[in-house]
DNA sequence: ATATTTCATAGTGTATGCACTTATGCCAAA
DNA sequence: TTTGGCATAAGTGCATACACTATGAAATAT
């Protein structure tokens, strides 16, 4: 069945609240820095701006009709992110990611994938598990219409209510530091039919085992997801360390 | 045999150091900013500030001989690493840590912690090995001169050196971000002889399973060590997480 | 041509000022 | 003696100003 317009648009409304969660902005979301921040966020994420794209805090107070202030605080957030590089006395720089670091980021977050997806699957809550499972169709119903920029944003919500269901704050924050790191390669990395295809097929079989309470296999496709995710980058890009 | 002044005065010296690199605050570490952040770092793991204690922007730019402007820029800065919590329009406050995020930050440094002894152990290099024994031998002095402080120093820095040893920079900047988190419990936990007596004989104990390249027993030790302070905690606080 | 120095321009880091919000202490009322 | 309300003090967030540093292009030397 064919998804209305709202709903299409529904992900993308989503998106700052969805970034503010995984920043650990929630208490800044409503200030002008925060906005500041999704919005370059946004913009880096979705290339925008590129890697190593100089960024100073004069052209940026101009774009969002600010002065250089609150900028400044927003770029430090961003850095902190590892979003941005702020040399002292130098102009921030889109940060450049090298590929021994997008191997160490993407093994990593195997790892802590792994152990969410088996804690989920210990003791998920039903309604926490309906809305996984709601946002698995639209994971679906965006693959089926090819809108691979939907489809990324509702896998980044997957993963990221299904790290919230465990109830370790703690563990999530670690997770959605290092998944904004590389958001924008996991961007890039839906494009691909053949990705896309893969990566449902994964989800579905990682709902079902968490349903089933299958914590084993639950871990054990969370990493490979992940980790999939690496091979095929190391696939575009050959120089992507091991 | 009995160590110098000077060389009981080394640890301190190194703070700084070791604290700029846990923080990922190599590059501002000549900064005003990055000095302040520091000093303040120090203060509120050496509980000069505790916890909850109100902070404004004023009174830390007259302490500093600052203006207001670099200052907030630290507080953001400590905030981001947890050390603080910045309520907007509100006065900072030295964060709280719940007993159950306690447990959580502990539960998630033991998983980490194990990984980092596991490739340690696999691949650690003969002068890495060598200047973590070192780092061992000062444990011990401090531990049998009843140094608390230094022998707690010493100890971040065998973890933080470890961390290094292993090549992993993602991974020593999560571990090392969740361990800033709760150097103030850490600190705290060091006092008593006992905890030290332990303490010591488990870092002892790892460091001969890395260097017989022993990586299971040299992970589950590290998982211990950390889970062994997490129980320490709760005995003294009993409200500490479930 | 290529490398080096010079210098104007652009950008950073910090201080200061001000409008607005939050905190504090006092007084009145219960 | 406590409670509620209000005036005042204290602090935050942002804008602006300015000294200092990096950058890049022209001018000079190789």
């Amino acid at each position: 069945m064919p998804i209305t317009e709202t709903e299409r648009d529904d992900v993308q409304t989503q998106i700052p609240f969805l970034l503010s969660r995984m920043m650990g902005l929630e208490d800044r979301a409503e200030t002008t820095v925060g906005r500041m921040v999704i919005q370059l966020t946004r913009d880096l994420i979705e290339n925008r701006i590129a890697a190593g794209e100089q960024l100073n805090s004069i052209d940026l107070a101009r774009r969002f009709g600010l002065s250089r202030t609150p900028v400044r605080e927003a770029l430090v957030l961003l850095e902190k992110e590892g979003l941005i590089d702020v040399p002292p006395r130098r102009r921030p720089r889109a940060a450049w990611i090298s590929p021994q670091r997008i191997a160490e980021v993407y093994e990593l977050r195997a790892e802590l994938y792994g152990l969410v997806a088996r804690k989920a699957a210990q003791r998920i809550s039903a309604p926490d598990l309906a809305r996984l499972k709601h946002i698995l169709s639209r994971m679906e119903q965006s693959h089926l219409l090819d809108d691979w920029s939907s489809y990324f944003w509702y896998n980044v919500l997957y993963h990221e209510h299904l790290a919230s269901a465990v109830g370790n704050t703690t563990l999530k924050r670690s997770i959605d530091a290092l998944g904004v790191m590389v958001l924008q390669l996991r961007n890039r990395n839906m494009r691909p039919l053949a990705h896309r295809k893969r990566s449902f097929a994964d989800h579905a079989r990682l709902t079902m085992a968490i349903e089933d309470g299958d914590d084993t296999l639950a871990a054990a496709l969370s990493r490979t997801l992940v980790l999939a995710g690496l091979s095929r980058l190391k696939d575009e890009f050959p120089e992507t360390g091991q």
